[in-house]
DNA sequence: AAGATTTATGCAAACGTTTGCAATTTGTTT
DNA sequence: AAACAAATTGCAAACGTTTGCATAAATCTT
């Protein structure tokens, strides 16, 4: 670094135009005549100008900073290593980008209860992408309707005063059950929590498959984890023994919970039991045998997300809305 | 929101002195009597006041913000759902907040290449933690050369005028190897691409220890990634057949790959080939075989990349730093 | 009890942009 | 060529904090 920051003002005196003028140029303003504003337009790049945000920023009462916060129960041990949590903020990263606006990342702060003040009276952010709604919802609900810009990761058949975007969780809970009767199982276990907003909604597709099929519903609530899967998985074989040939696992990381309980048995995947999961995480590409999951479309998600919320800033009023959801056929499922 | 936004003076007005007392109480200036100090942190409390970052950060020229950029390689397919950058993000997520600093989140702008400019001239955060030295380490050696406040996630080995905290990848591609022959594998297959800085580490270790065993090293050469994993170990499988008896994988998600290739002709891990992956990530515990792993101290790392760089805002020169390693013995190496 | 300290508060000038309005230049019409 | 319209630029006032300095109030000193 060569001498001092350069603020618009020096730019001015060096192109030797006003500090207005500059302004424009480099917000590519029509205002300016156009070979104006690329001759100012070189001149900034040349002597590597950028403006001050913070000064921007507090006259445009503007940030195009969205804050991001991951929104995990105090009480569940879904934690901020969760694959899909973190594949969801890396997708919504790239669609903020896209929109030319920055990720400020929390995970930490949705238990502090004035997080919306904290990000948004503050000037932090100009809105607030919450991923997950948790069992809280109440604690959202309240922010929203005190006006914070807010958009949330969800179920977005979750009845809510602010728009929710997510998976149709009741098709992706009824196809993989479906999936599962078409192949040959019975006795399909659902292993999850049904408290949780998006999981309960994958419930009830689970139980009307199911009771469709005529067949009898089982519920294994666990908590979301891998760990609490293989347990869970675990102690029902100890108690009641290979009592099922099925199971419809709430996540990928539970399926592979489940796996590693069944493998250590010498139950065979998918003979024995077929399993599906839920979010298709990359590995469930990879492991052996590789695990039938239901695929949300992140990305897409994403991108809606952001629209939704830049419409909210713009004053729009926005709805919840459901993106598509898809079953992909690996080998755990199929016999 | 029942009335518009608050501002210090509004709160000045109402608590009868002037903004001065009250900014300087805010921020618990002991110039203000303590009494005077409670009573104005109350009344901001109860009316949801928070201060405008923006003119706070235009007034102090401090944004108590760290933009947070992995660095992808290009060409390499590791990619934002690389369970291990995104584990690593969220450690520092944590370990900011720890330190009151927020965190500006980047995966894109690497590939522009006024990444530094973008971030610091601009103001929008006060320094840099960079996730990964990729292959493209003269990129930020210049931004560093140019004065900024810059830390980097990577090989601390690795000569540079930045500080780099990372694992002491040496030792772990040593430790991971020794305790391969130490369960008698003979034919350690190295599976990773050593062409990238940290890799090249763990691959110096291995040959370290190979040579010292008077055993035959042999490297497969691969992009980082699951898949390339499967293709390459299948592809060796289809060529030579089964030409060795163990594998250090150059990180876990590498690992899983060349397991699913094993399990798919039926080799027996860990009976025909030991596996020892790295990074340690959460689904290495739950995979069938569990995957014996090195497992890097993200948290430690994370801690000490945010006081390196505090230290460097405050002026102070600071040092790349190892953080200790560690063999996590699971199933898939035991014999 | 009056001066000398110490403690607590207020004044006003920055920080670096953006933008409504006024002023200037350029082009168009008669 | 004068009168008008359109295009281009500049002036100056915000935006909401923080902080050096000056001042006022309280405490101490002799």
């Amino acid at each position: 670094m060569n001498d001092r920051k350069l603020k618009l003002a020096d730019l001015a005196k060096l192109a030797g135009v006003s500090t207005s003028t500059v302004s424009r140029a480099l917000n590519d303003n029509p205002l300016i005549k156009q070979e104006t504003r690329d001759k100012l337009q070189q001149l900034a790049k040349k002597h590597n100008f950028s403006l001050n945000t913070a000064a921007s920023r507090l006259r445009t009462q503007k940030t195009n900073v969205v804050a991001v916060i991951i929104n995990l129960d105090g009480d569940t041990e879904q934690s901020i290593n969760d694959p899909f949590l973190l594949k969801i903020v890396g997708e919504i990263n790239l669609a903020l980008n896209k929109f030319g606006l920055e990720l400020l990342l929390s995970n930490s702060f949705m238990a502090s209860d004035d997080w919306a003040n904290y990000f948004i009276n503050s000037r932090r952010a100009d809105g607030i992408i919450v991923v997950g709604q948790g069992k809280s919802q109440a604690n959202i609900e309240a922010a929203a309707s005190a006006g914070v810009p807010l958009v949330v990761w969800g179920d977005p058949k979750t009845p809510s005063s602010y728009p929710i975007v997510g998976s149709d969780n009741y098709l992706g809970g009824r196809l993989a059950t479906e999936h599962l009767l078409a192949n040959g199982a019975k006795n399909i276990l659902f292993l999850g929590d049904p408290g949780h907003a998006e999981i309960s909604e994958r419930h009830r597709g689970y139980l009307d498959a199911i009771n469709e099929a005529k067949a009898t519903p089982h519920v294994v609530s666990i908590d979301i984890t891998s760990s609490a899967a293989y347990k869970g998985i675990n102690q029902l074989l100890v108690e009641k023994g290979l009592c099922f040939d099925g199971i419809m696992a709430c996540s990928d990381m539970v399926a592979f919970g489940a796996m590693k309980a069944l493998k250590e048995r010498y139950i065979s995947i998918p003979n024995d039991v077929a399993l599906v999961g839920f979010d298709d995480i990359a590995m469930a590409d990879i492991s052996h045998p590789s695990l039938s999951s239901i695929k949300q479309n992140t990305q897409r998600a994403s991108v809606i997300l952001v629209e939704k919320l830049l419409a909210q800033l713009a004053g729009q009023s926005v709805e919840s809305q459901v993106v598509e959801i898809e079953l992909v056929n690996r080998q755990s499922s199929q016999r």
